[in-house]
DNA sequence: GAATCATTACTCGGATAGTAGATGTCCGAGTCTTTCAGG
DNA sequence: CCTGAAAGACTCGGACATCTACTATCCGAGTAATGATTC
């Protein structure tokens, strides 16, 4: 089981684009950034508009910025947007093929197992739910002050 | 991301398995209950030997059965053994590649987002670890009394 | 000089290859059972 | 009748294909800026 590795450079996209608000990146630009495969990663930003987490603008002087403040954006919501919102223990009803089972129960919902896994999965994305992208900027600014400042004069040399 | 699906698998055997004590039942038996493919499953079940959960025995009469009490197998265990221990969430230390980056710090200690997601996914395993087959096997015999009856007959059945 | 329009350059967006890992299958090594010969 | 060994059959165990899905890349559609042209 391996997550899709984009989560992490999503997440970190969306902390440095938390630090520039109200102006446009584009990808190549933030994958410069970590030096991370362009197109790739703008596949992955592409997840994020689709999802409702960035805007996105074509053309010149055109990119990607934060569709609401971080704040209200979860590290769950960036999970579900390029990962997929499908659970990653699937249950396959497999006591539907044993003896005696009855073809029309909802073993997803009787089988014990099945049960138990969802719910470990349920702690997990609640916390994920708890914590928000402006959390994670604000530990970042706790450790290290100057960072949003160095983003932005990053991002203004890329410019030039 | 998407958990082999032979957890389920080695789960639902175990659990099986855990009604018919001290008695080795082959991979083509607990195949056959599910209608798995059996070397599949064979190889699963090689598996959790291998990390110490069941014990194999060769030859006619051979098979294999539960190493240890059932309260003493968590649902952690299975996953770690068929899926491997490794999390889900692998963080690259892409902040290596940033910025003003220190060479030889540990990233994956620093780093906020790889910090929440290890967070996540800890109380995740918390979880996992906190229950057990016995527990399991007594959630399907509170629903259903005659489950482990049904399941020693169907093995009896199968060996003749 | 101002406005309009065509050009141009730049960006996202989705369609298209390449690759690693999971899924599925097969045959060999080892072992227990069984059988048969000999005492 | 008992003992021993050899043959046989059964099981796990790991090595070998196949297939899905993640990773990576490329080119086209669309858009805003820009410059030239005309009034």
């Amino acid at each position: 089981m391996k997550m899709n590795e984009g989560v992490e450079w999503a997440m970190h996209s969306c902390v440095n684009l938390s630090w520039i608000p109200g102006r446009a990146v584009t990808a190549k630009h933030l994958a410069a950034f970590y030096d991370l495969p362009t197109a790739y990663l703008n596949k992955q930003l592409q997840a994020l508009a689709r999802a409702g987490i960035l805007t996105s603008t074509s053309g010149p002087k055109g990119g990607f910025q934060l569709a609401r403040d971080p704040e209200r954006i979860s590290l769950l919501d960036i999970v579900v947007a390029i990962d997929g919102a499908e659970d990653a223990f699937r249950c396959r009803e497999i006591l539907k093929d044993g003896p005696g089972a009855d073809p029309k129960a909802d073993y997803v919902q009787i089988c014990q197992i099945s049960q138990a896994m969802r719910g470990a999965e349920l702690t997990y994305r609640r916390e994920l739910a708890g914590r928000t992208i402006a959390e994670i900027a604000d530990r970042v600014v706790g450790a290290n002050p100057a960072a949003p400042e160095n983003v932005r004069r990053r991002f203004d040399n890329l410019k030039s």
